[in-house]
DNA sequence: TTGTTTACTTACTACTAAGTAAGTATATTT
DNA sequence: AAATATACTTACTTAGTAGTAAGTAAACAA
């Protein structure tokens, strides 16, 4: 991939996260790249193409991340999950699926399909890990893991949003909270 | 309030929960309606207007319920609370905090101010409900009221989300398993 | 050397957005 | 009956938006 193609992808996932999809627009990223918005469309030819790319680079991240704390015991794998909401939360940041989920009938359906293909595969990781660590006594909790898992996304998700209007002493409070939940029993 | 006043902020309402705040347009409005764009901005001059017109109904609407609720133990009005936002998820409506959260920085200071609101009196009335709920040992949970209460507020708000992108199953497991996890423990 | 591809720019189109100034019909007050 | 307020419509401006067609400079390939 080319280097203008490189930072167009990563301020626009930037912009995504800051002002949501449908608001922010070509210039937002032809202005401060200096290039022209033509550019822009050189390289994604619609909005939903870019957005495709977003999502997609998104999905490889974080797989290319479980893979690396794959040998971790599960408790860490949830460590470094939350760790990763975390860098978010100081960044000011939400995350892809806080940003686009809101807008979801507004997109294409390419793009809403990739977004599924997101949520569905965080959730199966969690799953995974939750069932894995409570196998082997390491996290504790009720119920079915896939739902456990569904809880402890939501909560990460809207945690990152609450604190764009509470401060983010909100996502620090839910954080610790979760992780005594699922660890101290 | 005039009749075509009311039809206004009903469908603003419902536009911002299916669109989103920067996604809708006055012609969303007067197009159904069957009425000129000019009229919207008679009532409304400028949108901020209109947002905090609805935001303002919506925390009306939700201090009018929590009074009624007053009478009653607190765990039913935990269930109550999770019914409001069961028949959302029913209509395919988000909540209104997870809809403006996340286009929070792109709004005007005093919608910002309104949403801030919101949260704080929905956070201060979940708080007080645990807290006495636990007193009474009708509900149980671990740690601070007020973290708790934020938990259970940000799981409400992401599992509409999520019921968007994943099916309504999302939202019935969520609000099945929160029941579980603070009343039968 | 000529042709082709890459990565753009210039200069536009078509459309939609919020917002406004001025006019009008109807109801209400004085 | 005259003045005024209410609830609009007509017709418009300004400022974006995504998207495109055609041209260009530089690198690369045959």
């Amino acid at each position: 991939m080319s280097e203008t193609k490189d930072k167009i992808v990563a301020l626009a996932d930037r912009l995504v996260r800051t002002k949501g999809f449908n608001a922010f627009s070509y210039k937002d990223i032809s202005g401060p790249l200096e290039i022209k918005n033509a550019a822009v469309h050189y390289h994604f030819p619609a909005k939903a193409d870019l957005g495709v790319e977003i999502v997609d680079q998104d999905v490889a991240k974080f797989i290319a991340q479980t893979n690396r704390w794959k040998s971790l015991p599960e408790e860490e794998q949830l460590v470094k999950l939350i760790d990763v909401f975390r860098r978010h939360s100081k960044e000011g940041n939400i995350c892809l699926m806080g940003s686009l989920a809101p807008d979801f009938e507004t997109l294409e359906p390419a793009m809403q399909a990739k977004v599924q293909e997101m949520a569905n595969g965080i959730l199966a990781w969690l799953s995974h890990c939750l069932e894995e660590g409570r196998k082997k006594k390491r996290i504790h909790f009720k119920g079915a893991a896939k739902t456990r898992a569904l809880i402890i996304i939501s909560n990460l998700q809207a945690s990152l949003l609450l604190s764009r209007v509470m401060g983010p002493s909100a996502f620090r409070h839910i954080a610790e909270q979760l992780l005594d939940d699922l660890c101290h029993k």
